[in-house]
DNA sequence: ACAAAAGTGTTTGGAGTACACCCATGA
DNA sequence: TCATGGGTGTACTCCAAACACTTTTGT
């Protein structure tokens, strides 16, 4: 038994996916090429799509994040909405969509998510043979971005500065399953902007009582190996 | 000049607007009667609304509360969006929202905000002879309710707990202009579903350098009258 | 042996919490 | 004079912040 996805063109869904790759803060963007008479044009935009007739705003956005990397229970939450007319009055951006889409469009309201993935896991990583890649977020008033994506990734920027203050275990999201309590220090410190001392930020992660300190330290290091740890998410 | 507003008839804006009397928070419904053969059916929403083509959502929801109340420069941020297909699918709500617009109604998004207003303003409270009332929120259970106007008030009022936990000033919008500190105190207990301790909470709240002691009492009390506070925005 | 980062405790100040009695006012 | 809430201080605990030296390992 097959349903038909019917789009609706008025709402879409945009995700902000987060990664870390142990040093910086950085989101994935799709390249994006279009066409233009006598030459093409290039940017970079936000993995998005507009919703299906038959799903929610939750389906959609995981629907987006399933295509794009291949996987799945990623952590992911609606942070803001943003529709404003003129997010969609760019002609380049309409005539994009219409040829994407292959529907008229007007107006379009978009659900804005954030998303926290691993880094290291391979993911697909292409997207219609477009090329997908992670950009470092201090860069991204540097890129040139479709429609109104620039506000948004800061507007989810500061969204999960804020979250990940309030619910810190989150920050396991983006590290690999073991890790060392500098990582997980640089981590913390270039989310918020900090730079936490070494001491203080280990007495702070170990009250919170979901670090388990493991028998084993990191390879191919050119100093004293640090130790592992892996996040418990079962204690509390 | 001027321009006509066309209505986008797939995206709404809804409004839980809270408020507090003294002793209880409240919100705001709206009474909906639908004439139904036979009899008429009658039950609340949210003061809400399409948007117009032309508007953003802000605008779209700053205009839904001036239309409501009168007022402007009302406390009003946006929580978050509503978009399952089925909160459009009662044939009663369906009825009614293409009896109410004039226009075919499929599905709609919504997005919610909040506002917090002083209780006491004599607000215009009706709304094309409708009766807008207020509502204690530990009722809203026992209301009913249109659309998911019920999970939109229950979100609406964990998103402002947790940021009047995060940004404690916006207690004053709720507050009259001079207050005493058992009202602020009775307020924040309210909202956060505690029993603070007076001395403490005195000390807490001068902590925050944005309360001023007034010379003046309350008035009309069969005790001891207690100090006037106002809130002072300008210090920090 | 040296370079690089890991690992580890103590002290201090501020904030939160617990707790009880007298005061002013109107009825 | 009584009932009702108003107003006030101290002691304890816990968390956050400041701060420096020794250890391990690879080159």
């Amino acid at each position: 038994m097959e349903t038909v996805n019917v789009y609706n063109p008025h709402v879409s869904v945009d995700c902000v996916v987060f990664g870390f790759d142990g040093e910086k803060l950085k989101v994935l963007l799709i390249e994006r090429n279009i066409d233009e008479p006598g030459e093409q044009y290039n940017d970079k935009k936000l993995p998005g799509s507009i919703i299906y007739e038959n799903e929610n705003l939750d389906e959609a956005a995981s629907r987006v994040l399933g295509e794009l990397t291949g996987l799945k229970n990623i952590y992911l939450s609606q942070f803001k909405s943003f529709g404003d007319p003129k997010r969609t009055s760019n002609p380049r951006d309409i005539y994009w969509l219409e040829n994407t889409t292959k529907m008229k469009i007007g107006r379009i309201v978009t659900v804005g998510y954030v998303a926290l993935i691993k880094i290291n896991r391979k993911i697909k990583i292409e997207e219609d043979n477009k090329t997908v890649q992670w950009y470092d977020v201090r860069d991204i008033d540097n890129i040139n971005l479709a429609f109104d994506h620039n506000e948004i990734i800061h507007a989810a920027l500061e969204h999960i500065r804020h979250t990940l203050k309030v619910e810190p275990h989150l920050m396991f999201e983006l590290l690999p399953r073991k890790f060392t309590m500098s990582q997980l220090r640089i981590l913390y410190d270039v989310i918020h902007q900090t730079h936490s001392d070494v001491r203080n930020f280990q007495k702070k992660m170990m009250q919170l009582h979901q670090l388990v300190m493991l028998d084993e330290v990191e390879k191919n290091v050119p100093h004293r190996a640090a130790r592992l740890y892996k996040f418990d998410r079962k204690k509390l």
